[in-house]
RNA sequence: GCGCCUAUAGCUCAAUUGGAUAGAGCAACGGACUUCUAAUCCGUAGGUUGCAGGUUCGACUCCUGCUAGGCGUACCA
């Protein structure tokens, strides 16, 4: 659709400046013209508003405009035009010949599963860092939103020929691990026996570190409790964080997510980048001691507050291995760096921006988006909250395991996935248990894999009946005449752009979306027209190429989003 | 207080980034399996896009001011 697009553009462009050499037009320069998938047939296949646009610049009503514009074309001429029509307040709507609508067809076959995909990103190195939950608790499930649409989001990218890759952060130093290894130290001792002890202020209430302690104790017995307090603390951190990074790690391949890079931020404090980002700082007097401590002038990068970055004690705040781990992410050559964000980490955002500045770096290099919070409602939509130091919250896993009970391990992972993707980024989603549990079978997610189970079970019947699909070449697609095929092949043509434009905007549920519109007209087709007709073979292998195509898509969106194709449900 | 996000049909969400008559699903009501899978389809009904202005040929979309809800605003990460 793309090459027609192009070859359609060429037409229009000539025709205004056609149009202006015979002086009816009075404008200085032909802007970019704009083109709008038709919502009804009626409009025609390809639209344009651009008659409108140039209104203005022309002083003159819209609908002239476009008449003089239509006027230059010869339609005649081109043969993918069949006609073209002034519509509404000055819309020049046209209509394709259908050879060119069955050209996409033609495209699918060639292309096949990279059909969607294209070169536009030349290749560029994007990396995109999401989940990076502390290693202090298992994933909940604002990660599993974030991991399904990192995860997408870099599908997406590469599709449009980027070189994009998945990257998660461990913080595995700091406060935050400190408070974990004590807390273990808790339980540790009171699975022992000892008595009167209490969770550190701050640190984590949850069970999974008394049955973590358990572990400990059954093998290693009391053994722990010879070394001094600081070194056992140090022992327990240890092994606190490998444990729960490798709990991670699990649940995030059980959903189908797997990071080309895990990064720690222990690592990047022994580098002796923290260090050099002082330093540079300090050249530039972006720092000065106030208070016992030192701080950075945010406030020159536009943040209404300026940060502490050495602590009084001596320590780094989390802003200068950040600075560094950033400083680190150019170095490693990445042109574009995307960061999905927790919802607790909107102070992040200015901060970050006003660090791009002050490391010199391009302002468009960082990208951030907060991927907003997930609600868990329950069949009343009353919210369930969730605190991972209180130790009340629901885990990515749980509501897997809570899916899979009725829908089966496979069909959880691409339901939830699914859920995850289906809104905007930036949205609040409300996740409904009961409803995704009971009413499984009106999910969406069904809706379009039952489409895809459809196309597959049509080829199966024919198998049975030898009735086997023809390569393209062989067949007549003149056959495919009914309105809702030719709605069918508009549909498919759309979906490059929307790869294009999902991943250019960083917006995956734009793909969720298409899907569900190109199954919805799928389904009345499938009810409505029989593709397998013994008594009329050359319609019969006509369809069966529409099939294929709409099997095709399909597949490559649900591929794009980690969800299966399921051949028969 | 300041900042970010959100507000569209009874409910959950779309709207190709400023375009044509704002679309789907669920819930409600009425219909379709002797037919490639009924996890489907057909039909009916449902709207002052939170409120008030502004920008323009044109606004759910952009600007200003309100209202309501969520989140953030650490010498935690």
């Amino acid at each position: 659709m793309d090459t027609i697009k192009t070859e359609v553009y060429n037409i229009l462009e000539s025709a205004i400046h056609a149009a202006v050499d015979a002086g009816e037009l009075a404008i200085s320069e032909v802007p970019t013209i704009p083109f709008s998938p038709t919502k009804t047939p009626e409009h025609g296949d390809i639209a344009t508003p651009i008659a409108l646009g140039l209104s203005k610049q022309a002083r003159m009503a819209p609908r002239t405009i476009a008449e003089i514009i239509v006027k230059h074309i010869d339609t005649a001429a081109h043969a993918i035009i069949r006609q073209i029509d002034i519509a509404g307040a000055g819309f020049i709507n046209i209509h394709l010949s259908d050879n060119y609508l069955y050209d996409t067809l033609h495209t699918i076959a060639a292309m096949q599963a990279a059909y969607g995909t294209c070169e536009k990103g030349a290749g560029k190195q994007v990396q995109i860092e999401f989940v990076s939950a502390n290693p202090t608790g298992p994933l909940n499930i604002v990660s599993g939103r974030a991991a399904a649409v990192g995860d997408t989001l870099v599908n997406l990218l590469n599709a449009i020929g980027y070189n994009a890759i998945r990257e998660f952060y461990v913080n595995d130093a700091g406060g935050q691990v400190q408070r974990l290894a004590e807390s273990i130290d808790v339980r540790y001792r009171q699975a022992l026996g000892e008595d009167g002890l209490e969770i550190p202020e701050g640190g984590y209430q949850g069970e999974y570190l008394q049955e973590f302690a358990q572990t400990i104790v059954e093998t290693n017995g009391d053994t722990h409790l010879r070394l001094k307090t600081d070194e056992r603390v140090a022992l327990f951190r240890d092994k606190g964080i490998a444990h729960i990074l490798g709990q991670q790690k699990a649940s995030l391949e059980r959903f189908g997510v797997n990071f080309d890079v895990w990064s720690s931020e222990k690592a990047i404090r022994d580098s002796g980048k923290p260090e050099e980002i002082i330093q540079l700082f300090q050249e530039k007097k972006y720092l000065y001691e106030a208070e016992g401590a030192t701080w950075f002038r945010m406030t020159d990068f536009g943040d209404d507050k300026d940060c502490v970055v050495i602590r009084q004690d001596g320590e780094y705040t989390y802003f200068v291995p950040d600075a560094a781990y950033h400083r680190d992410k150019f170095d490693r050559g990445f042109t574009t760096v995307i960061d999905l964000l927790g919802p607790d980490h909107q102070g992040h955002i200015s901060r970050l921006k006003s660090l791009v500045k002050a490391l010199g770096l391009p302002d468009d290099w960082l990208e951030m988006s907060i991927i907003q919070q997930v609600n868990l409602v329950n069949a009343e939509g009353k919210r369930q909250d969730m605190s991972k130091r209180r130790g009340q919250f629901y885990t990515l896993d749980t509501l897997i395991d809570e899916l899979a009970e009725t829908v089966g391990e496979q069909f959880a992972v691409d339901v939830a996935r699914y859920f995850f993707l289906m809104r905007a980024n930036s949205s609040h989603l409300d996740f409904n248990m009961e409803l995704a549990i009971t009413h499984a079978s009106e999910n969406p997610v069904f809706y379009i894999q039952y489409a895809h189970a459809r196309c597959c079970s049509i080829f199966e019947q024919g198998d049975e009946h030898g009735i086997t699909p023809k390569p393209i070449e062989e067949v007549s697609l003149k056959r495919l005449t009914e309105p809702m095929e030719h709605e069918l092949i508009r549909k498919l043509a759309e979906f490059p752009s929307i790869v294009r434009l999902s991943a250019e905007a960083r917006e995956a549920h734009r793909i969720p979306h298409y899907l569900y519109e190109l199954s919805g007209i799928f389904h009345p087709y499938y009810n409505q027209h029989r593709v397998l007709d013994p008594a009329d073979m050359e319609k019969t292998h006509a369809r069966l190429i529409l099939i294929q195509s709409v099997q095709t898509v399909l597949k490559n969106g649900l591929t794009l989003l980690g969800i299966s194709a399921p051949t028969s449900m």
